[in-house]
This record gives structure tokens, C-alpha cells and sequence, in this order.
DNA sequence: AAGGTTGTGTAACAAAAGTCACCAAGTTTA
DNA sequence: TAAACTTGGTGACTTTTGTTACACAACCTT
């Protein structure tokens, strides 16, 4: 019935009997590039499991600031939405469509007995709990102990990375709200990587070379 | 036999019959203010509990830098020693001991079953994942968010927390290296704080006011 | 084509953080 | 007790980052 699901899951090591389970009480939901999918408002109680496209995770800050810590891609889950949801904690980050992204909903309540019955359920879920705390240390990482010329670029090269193109298309001050700078000091170090030719500027979009 | 894990492990809720597995096949580790717990290097495949005292876990740089993440205080586990020894990965980071502190060292090659087995062991477990997100995430805000001086008297209030003492008896290169700047810096903001009567400077002591 | 909007480049300046140098007061060691 | 070392204070300076202001080009609307 549901191919895309069927094939994440089985990458995953997630046994037929759990898929078919999952696959049961699961509901599909289709956001557009920009949409918000996990709302720090609301408590949705759902686990999102990326099927395809690209979600990007963010930290809020106090006022209207905020900050880019990593993507989600086809075939991972975002391991803060499990916890976030199971305690009912009020944790603010967001979590965006970065492309028209598709995404299997889990309602969390199944979790505990999924754990408890099937041992690659726990491999998987404590293997994107891994795969998390790792992105968020490198976030630490890219923040603490780098300049913000290597933040951009760390960001660029990341964003190649999720999506596979070497276009980027993004504004200069979309990229500064995403490293919580401000637009001109995006313009004068993207400015700075051009002249190095490690990248190449359009309007609305950065070419990687 | 050992009271203070057993205080420790039914205040987690934790349920006798597994508390008595955790006491039959862990061992007591006692380590003194500035010992490293948790070497990056050896993969021990334990799990700590603190039972007494206080550890702090810190990032590594490339360089020979690092920075603070947040205390382990006693009742706490280290979610990151766990994924960290599931998947023998091997990210870096440290954990050491701030205080002298006892601690309670399980294999991880149990936790598997045990999460299978007891629905109060998966509560715990993700209860401490839920934790440390937190902390990570705080982490993060206070370097992105906030400039040397609020991220400094942060970390005064979070070791004032911590060690429930009012004095913190630390040197100014110290607090430096922990926060990934330089003793000048750290000695100049200190010097404002004390300006604003919020703290009280002495030799090798800085007291919270 | 005219007029508005958005995106980018850049200069000039301000603030924050990092560096270097040196001194002074404690503490330890010889 | 003198010498050596540790710790902290401070001035002067540099670098990095942030801010303000403005010009201009590309794009969109009508």
C-alpha cells in the first residue's frame, strides 16, 4: 500500500510484524517547503518518521531569534520529538519543511510497547538518539569553536550535502536569521568565499564549486 | 549492602526486582575531584550512575580546546555514555569528576534486555535522554544566544547550583578554559560582576552574592 | 516604461572579544 | 629568607562581529 514506508522501514532493520504495525496506526501527512511540521505550541503526540524530502531542525531563542542545528533526512526520525512528546516537556525548537517533504506520523503511545516487544525497534530508536546528540554536539562544536566565515561555510557544505545540489537556494538574510547574524556580515564573508573560489554568486542562490 | 544505590535507584523509579540486577552485575567506582570518568579513548562499555557527588561533562575541541556542557549530579546518568557504548561510536567528549564523587558502573550489555523486561527502566533511560537534550540545548542557546558576560555568570549560577555552595573555588584560567576564551577576558567580566555587586572576588574563590 | 519591492555590495563606524605586555600580591620551594 | 611560581588586575592594541546608512541592480506589477 504504502511503498515509501515500506522501503523506510525495511532500510531501517524495522521488522515486517513492526512495519505492518506501524504502517496500521500511522497517518501520512504532506507539508510544502517552509511549512512548519512540529509546532513547539501545540503537542501533537506524534513521532514524525521522514519518508521523503528534507526537514531542517531550529532552536528558538528568547526574543525572535533563532538557530540552525541540523537536517532531517528520508529515513530518519527526529529523535526530540520522542522524548519531547513522551515527557509532554515544552522544549521550543521547530521543525520545518526545508524542501515539499512526505512524513509517516506515529501517535507516541505505541512507543513503550514497540520498545518493550521488538528489539530492532529499540536499535532503531536509540540509534537516531545517537545520530542526534552527535548533530547537536557538532552544532556546539561549529558554534563554540569556529569563526562565523567557518560556520557558513560548515552551513553551505551541509546544505549541499542534504540536498544533493550545489545550488543553494537561499537569500543572504534567510542564511543570517538561520546563523542568528545579521545580513550584511552573511554578504561581506559569502563576498570574502567567492573571491577564494570556493563558491560563486547569484541572486537567490550560491553556487558551490 | 549498598544503600546509596538502592535510595538512588528507587527515588528513579525503579522497581526492586531490576534494582537488585543493577546491583548484582555493576560495580562501585570511587573517584576524586579532577579524575576523568569517561575517557574518550577506552570504550569501558559501562554505564554510570551517579550515586554521590558531582561530575561535569565536557566537549573537546580539535585543538587542545574544550568547553562546559553541564553537571551530572547525583540520581543522574549519562545518556551520552550509553549511545556512545550501544554503538561504539566515538565522539568525543569527557566526563570528570568535580567533586569527589561514588559512582555506580553497569555494562551496558545489559540494557538491552532490561528495556525489554521493565517498562520503569525504558521511563528512566528516556527520562535521562529527555534531560540531557535539555541541557545540550541550553548549551547551545547560552553560546548563541548570549554574549561572554551573561554566558559567564551562567556558569557561575549553574556551579553555584550544583555544588549547593555560594563559594566557588576555581581560578580565573580555569573558568576561561572552560568556557573557551582567555584568562583576561574572564578576569575583566569578573571584575564588572563584582562592580555590579552581584559576586565578591578573593584569591582562587569567587563568591555569589 | 514607470514605479515599487527585494536582494546585494560596501563604506564607516561601534561594540565585543581576543592578545600582548607588564605589574603586584600571594604561595610554594629551595 | 630569597627565589620561583601562581594568580589576578589593567592598559593598549588588534581582530572579529554587529550596526547604520546608502547605492544600485534585478525583478515584479501594472
Amino acid at each position: 500500500m504504502n511503498e515509501l514506508l515500506d522501503k523506510m522501514l525495511a532500510n531501517s532493520g524495522i521488522e515486517p510484524e513492526l512495519a505492518n504495525e506501524i504502517e496500521q496506526v500511522g497517518r501520512l501527512k504532506k507539508v510544502t517547503a517552509g511549512e512548519l511540521v512540529v509546532n513547539p505550541e501545540e503537542r501533537a503526540g506524534e513521532m514524525p518518521f521522514v519518508l521523503k524530502g528534507l526537514l531542517k531542525v531550529m532552536r528558538d531563542g528568547d526574543q525572535q531569534n533563532e538557530v540552525f542545528l541540523y537536517y532531517l533526512e528520508g529515513g530518519e526520525t527526529c529523535a526530540m520529538s520522542i522524548t519531547c512528546c513522551l515527557e509532554g516537556r515544552a522544549t521550543s525548537f521547530r521543525v520545518m519543511a526545508e524542501e515539499d517533504s512526505i512524513i509517516w506520523m506515529v501517535p507516541v503511545i505505541h512507543l513503550d510497547t514497540w520498545l518493550a516487544k521488538y528489539s530492532s525497534f529499540r536499535k532503531f530508536v536509540f540509534g537516531s538518539y545517537q545520530t542526534r546528540f552527535d548533530e547537536l554536539l557538532m552544532a556546539i562544536d561549529s558554534v563554540v569553536f569556529q569563526n562565523m566565515g567557518e560556520r557558513l561555510l560548515k552551513y553551505l557544505l551541509d546544505t549541499q550535502q542534504a540536498t544533493g545540489s550545489f545550488q543553494i537556494h537561499k537569500t543572504h538574510q534567510e542564511i543570517a536569521k538561520e546563523l542568528n547574524t545579521s545580513r550584511v556580515v552573511i554578504s561581506r564573508l559569502l563576498k570574502a568565499l567567492e573571491v577564494e573560489d570556493k563558491i560563486e554568486l547569484h541572486r537567490n542562490c550560491i553556487e558551490i564549486l
